[in-house]
Order: C-alpha cells, then structure tokens, then sequence
RNA sequence: GGCGCUAUAGCCAAGUGGUAAGGCGUGGGUCUGCAACACCCUGAUCCCCAGUUCAAAUCUGGGUGGCGCCU
C-alpha cells in the first residue's frame, strides 16, 4: 500500500514554526494539524502563541481550539485525532502539515505507536499518591522493582508521575507496562514523513525571541486572560501551561508583577531547550539553522525544496 | 585624607587552621495515557603578594577593589 506523505515542522517554542507551517500548506495545497498539547484548548490564546485567524491566512488549521479547559488529554486522545486528520486531508488531495512544539506527540504519530486501551484510574492514582507521601517513593518504586523490573530500570525512583502510571497499568491490567511498550511499535508507519526542525546556531537569538514574545504577551493582554484561567480553576492538563501557574503568586499578592514575567521567561527558555533535548534525539529530522538566513524568503524558500525533494512533490521556484 | 567593615563559581551564600555545604541560573540528558509535565546529571581550589605553620579560604603584614562613617 502506498504511504501517505506528510510534512512535519518541528522546534522550539517562539522559533516561528506556526509561520513556516502556513507557507508550506500554501505552497503545496496542504492543511495545518497541530502538534502541540496546549493549543487544543479553547481560550489560552495569548500564553500559547494560538495563530490568529490573520496568521491562518485562509489555511485550515485542524487540533486548535477545540477542547475545554477542564478536560484532560494525552497523547494517545492526541495520536487518535491526527490520524483521522490526517485521512480527511489526504482523500481531500492535500497534504498535511503538522506542526508543533510537543516532542511526543510528534514521535508517537510518525512512529505509528499502538496505545492499549488502559485509562488512569482516578483511585488507584490517588492511593499511590498517598502511599508515596506516607511512605517515599522508593517504597513505590519497590514494588514497581516487583511487578515490572524492567520499567523500574529505566526510571528513577523521584520519577514519581511515571512510577505511578507504570504501577497503575499493571493494578489494571495484571500485565507490566515493559511488555506493552514492547508491543507498541509493531505496526508500521502509514505515512512517509519529512521533518524539518527549526534551530539556531546560538541558542541566544532564541532566548531573545522568546524574551521579547512574552513582553508582546503581556502587552497583548496575557495577565488578563491569565487571571480568567486561574479565578475558573479546575483544570488537569491545561494548568500546566506557561503563563499562568507563574503568575498566580501575583494574583495573591506574594510577588510583583515583574518577577512574576521574568519568571515566564526563564520557564519559556526552560521549556525550549527540553525542545530542543527532545528533538536532537530524532535522526530523522532534518535541521534548518535560521541564522544562517538572511531573510525570510530564502529561508522559506530552502525548506519548501527540502519538502519537495524529501516527498517528491513538485514545487515551482518562483 | 583618616577610621571601620568586606572580598569564596555567572549570581546568592555556608565554612574561622586540616585540605571548599547549599540554593539559583547555565549547560547536558531521560521520557509510551497530565509531556509547556515529571525526573536525572552538571561547576571553584576561596582578589593579589609575602609571611607564620607539618597543614591556611580560614592567622599576620602589605597591596588592590567594594561598602559605610568621619574631616
């Protein structure tokens, strides 16, 4: 069976890959999916850099903006929906272009990996929790040793988020986690990908990128919308956005606003360069460095012949 | 000009004779159902010179810089 081709924009926050993405999908009659676990929230569109209709520029953007804050997500919710996406787009005779910052969703979708159908469980999540602040996490991570010592191998004992859903699985399912991530990557890949990854030579010019966005943030009305998100409460995976959490000791009084924006910052800068720690690992990508270009035409205009060779699709240079 | 205090990693900082805590930042890394999460790893010979001592970041003298006070 033919694969489907798929054009993958990769990188760090604030490193312009939403623009890229566009001009890609309009040079090659594709659609935009986004990668990105944040964005799929309704509202948070200032703290997520959610492209503007101005920026869509008519491009249909697919995975923004459509779930509820309360609700939670992972990345198997996430796999499921790219992979309709991706089909509508295809028998529509376009090309999908994923676009986005979160490393794991990206890998899991081009590698194709096969999630069980093994939900958390709220109580069993909630006795762990308490048995690792009565008793510490290597009492969790014993009995982890117990039922799935190969799990146990490749986590540290403090992992306590991952200690505990390595446990639940096997609470569960009576089967240890090890075993289905061995099962996981069965199934080959559907699609025939390129990656294009955005980097800089120095990492700097980023830091002043991401600097100078969170001010924009900030004029744009990010305190706002950052008080709206905290006053409603409530959330699972959406709480962890930068943006917010950093501004609530603002919101109560216990720091100035500045400290609490420069603190946005640093978590921004934190969050690219475990980016950046996520994507080197992946040999498939192929890097584009944006301070080797001097404008932004010849840069696009690189990675629109890179897809094009990459996928054998035609591209006319204008 | 005089007097006092002070000088430890990019920043904050403990250590007052036996051979450099800790925190923050930075850099690197791990990652299969909350991933913008969670977690791990990461640095100095203590301003300079001379002296005392078996041994000095720690004591003494001098120099230099900073801070404060005085005239």
């Amino acid at each position: 069976m033919e694969k489907i081709k798929i054009a993958v924009i990769a990188g760090p926050t604030a490193s312009g890959k939403t623009e890229l993405g566009v001009e890609i999908a309009k040079a090659f009659n594709g659609e935009v999916i986004s990668a990105d676990s944040m964005q799929i929230y309704k509202g948070m569109d200032i703290a997520t850099a959610k492209p503007s209709p101005e920026e869509m520029s008519g491009i249909p953007h697919h995975l923004i903006d459509f779930l509820e804050r309360d609700r939670a997500f992972s990345v198997a919710d996430y796999v499921e929906l790219a992979n309709e996406k991706i089909n509508e787009i295809y028998k529509r005779n376009r090309l999908p272009v994923i676009v986005g910052g979160t490393g794991l969703y990206i890998s899991s979708l081009i590698d194709n990996i096969q999630f069980p159908d093994i939900k958390s469980d709220p109580e069993i999540r909630k006795r762990l929790e308490i048995e690792s602040t009565r008793f510490g996490n290597e009492k969790l991570f014993e009995q982890l040793k117990k039922c799935d010592p190969e799990t146990a191998a490749e986590l540290h004992p403090n992992n306590l988020v991952r200690v505990i859903r390595a446990l639940e699985v096997y609470e569960i399912t009576g089967r240890k986690l090890s075993e289905y991530k061995a099962e996981s990557r069965l199934v080959e890949s559907p699609y025939e990908s390129v990656i294009i990854g955005l980097n800089y030579h120095d990492r700097q010019r980023l830091y002043d990128r991401i600097n100078l966005r969170v001010d924009i943030m900030v004029e744009n009305g990010l305190i706002e919308e950052s008080r709206e998100v905290f006053e409603a409460g409530e959330m699972r995976t959406a709480a962890n956005a930068i943006g917010y959490k950093e501004l609530i000791p603002y919101f109560e009084n216990n720091a100035d606003l500045q400290t609490c924006i420069d603190k946005i910052k640093q978590e921004t800068r934190r969050y690219a360069k475990r980016q950046l720690t996520w994507f080197r690992k992946n040999a498939k990508i192929q890097w584009v460095m944006l301070d080797e270009f001097d404008n932004k035409e010849k840069f696009f205009d690189y990675c629109k012949k890179n897809i094009a060779k990459s996928l054998s699709l035609c591209y006319n240079i204008k």
